[in-house]
DNA sequence: AGCACGCCGACT
DNA sequence: GTCGGCGTGCTC
């Protein structure tokens, strides 16, 4: 009987793998190993030691190499990775190798040197930027390293998207980098602002719990100084020699974000996130795993990260649904740090000027404190009006009402800046004959294709699909077509030729597809010169504009009618995220809502309210429906190119369920998009009043259901926590 | 996921 | 005759 050791391999099968210890000794858990894995060689990580094998001994394979000379992954983490594999049920591989790990230690090759890029200008470096030839960011790299050479995190700050500069001019042998192993040096931490009552209240009350886990709830309204709070803490943290975790939102991780901590802390900050280059991400995790990064910033991924040495973890706008990963391992990285701070000990803050309606039921039911920031600070001392526009009867101008054009006009008229949502891309989202009836469709998803002017392209919204625009209706060959609608590229022309003397910028998808673009066109708008904004969504964070006192959302009513029971919630969050972008400095802010449905009761609670009136109603209608967080919830997808292979499926998977008073279940049905990018999807959503219940059923089930005969026809995935159910 | 095996259509 | 399409099965 000897022992075995199993092991995390980059497959897609929900197991651990056993293979035999090396013939001189053990390999300690959290270690990586290269092992014969069918008939090749696999990267594999030591999740445990069994004294036996279920799988016969003449099958067991012997590990062929051992990768590591000290695991790379500690007690808490791997804990965490387990529980997480088991609640989120991940593949062990997809957990432990995909996620876990940066790119760069999946490979079979050593750690990555520790230390950080450091450009520098060669000789025919020196001559171009003398020559001045070069245009653009290449330019201003030559011209920034001319003085002294510049480390990565340093260029990062002074020149947002320098990286593919670099790589062009390290082609022409015009710079190079090295690699420097000390710590940049930092200057002194600059003073913050006096705290108030409520910040020091709430500094207090965490700081007080540092060296245990205790969790809390920071909810304070845009403007309140959370950051503020965050970093008192982080210093606290510091000082008594502990690291500090501060996961943000995918969007809000700007450039100036990590300048501030890093000028306010005083210490090298390290981020943290997918897009980061493989080489600086893996560098970046090794620091924190031994001790040297002592402030890591990142997004969702970032949850992963080693903590030798914790203190605190931050969760900033812990409602943003970025922190759910959407495909693949499926885990929540709120929910994941909320584990992580229990195993390590620390304290967490969940921050939010809009808490979700979970953390605010974990209030409720005293599982965490709650903290307050009521009044905001100097610079934001008014807090903005809220007011409906009831759009029923009135004549619209590209889907502006007169009071809201009116409100434009004295905005612009006033010198300020104003800010207009609209959430439909490109230029007109149909494109309709009006002779025969016929509209652009995508064949592949059946939904109308949007009109793209600027790119004189129809283009499905759901696949990406494009087609040329027909200049005849290709129904009846009539001259009858006509643009319906008015998308972010509509309004942004409509709206530059009524405000012919001042820049209207688009913010979408399309003007952000560049990296950079979102920091480059927001930029100019800092000094706060007279300027309209036309977006999506995405513009309802991001920069501070000090001279923004008018914010519209053009139509609410999409929100107020979907199917997906959160809708209302992500609603109210997007008034109250938006609302908090109008008015700064003294000046008033104003924010307008146009809908058709001015009763609605939503709308007249948040704004008579507040948002945490709203929350309390709505998690009334949650407990009264059953649903969550009264309830937990498990959604099963499937899709494929033929649709009876979904419904066949569906139904056996339902069949496959067992029988039981505590599961409720719906459908098989047909997803909120029943046809996408030409694969027919369906959907089973499964529930239980407890974790343990729906737990206990998800695990044989998902065994089950890979052995059902039509898995192999469809593509499935168990969705634990969905956070889009439509 | 890979990678093999296996059994049917159009090619030098 | 065989090159190669992707359905099915397996990986400690």
């Amino acid at each position: 009987m000897s022992a075995v050791l199993r092991i995390a391999l980059a497959v897609p099968l929900p197991r651990l793998f056993d293979y035999l210890p090396p013939t001189d000794g053990t390999v300690e858990v959290g270690t990586r190993v290269l092992v014969p894995f069918g008939r090749r060689m696999q990267v594999g990580i030591v999740v445990e030691h069994a004294a036996q094998s279920s799988v016969p001994e003449k099958q067991l394979k012997r590990i062929q190499r051992v990768l590591d000379d000290e695991p790379l992954l500690h007690g808490e983490l791997l804990d965490s990775l387990k529980w997480a594999t088991d609640y989120w049920l991940g593949t062990p591989g997809d957990v432990f190798l995909n996620n876990a790990l940066p790119t760069a230690l999946r490979q079979a090759k050593p750690w990555p040197t520790l230390g950080e890029e450091r450009w520098s200008l060669s000789e025919e470096g020196h001559a171009a930027q003398r020559e001045g030839k070069r245009r653009g960011r290449s330019r201003a790299l030559l011209d920034l390293l001319t003085e002294t050479p510049l480390r990565a995190s340093e260029l990062d700050l002074r020149l947002p998207g320098w990286r593919d500069a670099a790589r062009r001019l390290q082609k022409a042998g015009l710079v190079d980098s090295t690699i420097t192993a000390e710590d940049p040096p930092t200057p002194p931490a600059l003073a913050g602002p006096e705290h108030n009552a409520g910040q020091r209240e709430a500094i207090d009350a965490v700081a007080g719990t540092l060296g245990g886990f205790a969790p809390f709830l920071l909810h304070g309204v845009t403007g309140s100084g959370k950051t503020e709070v965050y970093i008192a803490l982080i210093e606290r943290a510091l000082a008594a020699g502990h690291q500090c975790l501060l996961l943000v939102p995918e969007i809000g991780l700007a450039p100036q974000t990590v300048a501030r901590l890093r000028a306010r802390l005083g210490v090298t900050v390290d981020v943290l996130h997918s897009n980061l280059a493989e080489g600086a991400r893996a560098r970046a995790w090794l620091r924190a795993r031994n001790g040297r990064a002592r402030v890591i910033l990142g997004t969702r991924s970032a949850v992963f990260t080693p903590l030798p040495e914790a203190g605190l973890i931050v969760v900033d706008e812990e409602h943003d649904t970025s922190y759910k990963q959407q495909e693949g391992f499926r885990y929540h990285a709120r929910d994941l740090a909320v584990v992580r701070a229990q195993r390590l000990g620390v304290p967490i803050v969940l921050g939010s000027a809009t808490p979700s309606l979970e953390t605010l039921a974990n209030v409720d039911a005293g599982r965490y404190q709650r903290l307050n920031l009521r009044e905001r600070t100097g610079a934001h001392s008014k807090p903005p009006r809220a007011e409906i526009i009831d759009v029923r009867g009135q004549s619209m101008q590209h889907g502006l009402s007169n009071p809201l054009l009116a409100a434009l006009d004295a905005c612009v008229e006033r010198g300020e800046q104003a800010l207009i949502f609209r959430n439909r891309r490109g230029y007109a989202p149909l494109l309709t004959c009006h002779l025969c009836g016929w509209h652009a469709e995508c064949q592949r998803c059946e939904k109308p294709l949007a009109l793209h002017h600027g790119r004189n392209r129809l283009i499905c919204h759901h696949c990406d699909l494009e087609r040329p625009v027909p200049t005849a209706c290709p129904g009846c060959g009539g001259e009858g077509l006509h643009r319906q609608g008015h998308g972010t590229e509509r309004l942004e022309e409509a709206l530059q030729t009524r405000y012919a003397d001042i820049p209207v910028l688009r913010i979408d998808r399309e003007t952000t597809r560049r990296r950079e673009a979102f920091e480059d066109l927001m930029g100019p708008l800092a000094d706060g010169r007279p300027a309209i904004l036309v977006g999506t969504q995405m513009l309802a964070k991001g920069h501070d504009l000090p001279n923004l006192t008018l914010v519209a959302i053009t139509s609410l009513d999409e929100g107020l009618h979907s199917l997906d029971f959160r809708a209302n919630e992500r609603l109210a969050q997007l008034i109250v995220q938006v609302a908090g972008r109008a008015g700064r400095a003294g000046k008033p802010g104003r924010v307008l809502l146009q809908t058709h449905h001015p009763e609605h009761p939503l709308l007249q609670t948040l704004l008579h309210r507040g948002y945490s009136a709203t929350c309390a109603l709505m998690l009334d209608e949650r407990r009264a429906l059953q649903l969550p967080p009264f309830a937990h919830q498990a959604l099963l997808r499937a899709d494929a190119t033929r649709r009876e292979h979904v419904d066949a499926f569906l139904a056996a998977a339902r069949e496959a369920l067992p029988a039981s008073d505590a599961l409720r279940t719906s459908g098989p049905m047909p997803a909120p998009m029943p046809l996408r990018a030409g694969r027919h999807r369906g959907q089973l959503l499964l529930e239980a009043d407890t974790r343990n219940t729906l737990h206990a059923v998800l695990r044989p089930w998902r065994e089950a259901l890979s052995a059902l005969e039509g898995a192999r026809r469809v593509r499935w995935s168990i969705d634990v926590d969905p956070v889009d159910l439509y």
